[in-house]
DNA sequence: TAACTGTACTATTTTATATAGTACAGTTAT
DNA sequence: ATAACTGTACTATATAAAATAGTACAGTTA
């Protein structure tokens, strides 16, 4: 599931970061659901359980996480809130890119098509822009499901 | 003119790659303009020359500046085309953040709105996303003016 | 009890970025 | 010719962020 690229010029741990947002909002991953522990993941991405924590303690700081010592770390309950917290940031983000695409000679009615097409797009097809391969299985499970005991 | 945050997370030397390629977009630079000099410029922004050149090293593999040993450093005569060349990148980047921002919920007018109002702006409102401020003058010369001779 | 979980801590390595200083050759104007 | 400018090359050093290595402790689970 998560993937990540050693050789990108952003940081690991911030990979890290990103995708999980990502797989919270495009509801592959849901409120209470376990994230792989931190030796897994290092395992799994073979990088160090330090990185991987690092991102897990920045997305527990950001609330999108939180985290119980002996357990594991879950999805908070207003993940998708905290995440799209940022909706004033991405806007001004997008707005950068649009005069640079405009500078750039591109038209009006190239965007429009662009925007129309991002939104026709489905989920699953949302998704594949950021996982292109999808082979690691991950343990990813339901807290309720096991909690009632 | 150029305008540098050391604080930033994006190195100084793509900084001013980054703007002038944006300057030369606006036609703010033209065609066989002269840069600022290395020194000049590394004067003014009270950065390392070799921060500058390497800038300008980049520039010039790019082959959107020309530099004249012992002359100066000139905007290429398809310095646009160099540039816009990356469109189908950019255009992938775009998609990409169109799609994050569907996720986190924003709508379809919402993005419609910001596009409106990104190709309603002038060139000049444009560029005052990059420069916050007007205040080092910049020898920036026609090359042909001075070469006949 | 054994194997898992998150967390904390220090030390070290690696890499990209930036700086410092010097030097050389071509250009320009006086 | 001279002085002052231009780009370029080179080595050495400094700095900060990122990542690694290793160890340790406490809570949880089967």
């Amino acid at each position: 599931m998560f993937q990540v690229d050693p050789m990108s010029r952003t940081p690991v741990y911030e990979q890290i970061v990103d995708q999980t947002e990502r797989f919270i909002l495009a509801g592959i991953i849901n409120a209470n659901d376990k994230l792989p522990s931190v030796r897994n993941l290092s395992v799994e991405l073979a990088i160090n359980p330090n990185t991987i924590q690092k991102s897990y303690t920045e997305l527990d700081r950001r609330g999108v996480i939180y985290s119980v010592p002996g357990k594991g770390c879950f999805v908070s309950e207003d993940a998708v809130e905290k995440i799209g917290g940022n909706r004033r940031m991405k806007l001004e983000e997008l707005k950068k890119l649009l005069i640079e695409l405009k500078l750039a000679g591109i038209t009006y009615r190239e965007l429009e098509e662009c925007l129309k097409a991002a939104y026709s797009d489905t989920l699953v097809d949302s998704m594949s822009q950021w996982e292109k391969k999808e082979d690691a299985a991950v343990e990813i499970t339901k807290r309720g499901e096991e909690e009632q005991k």
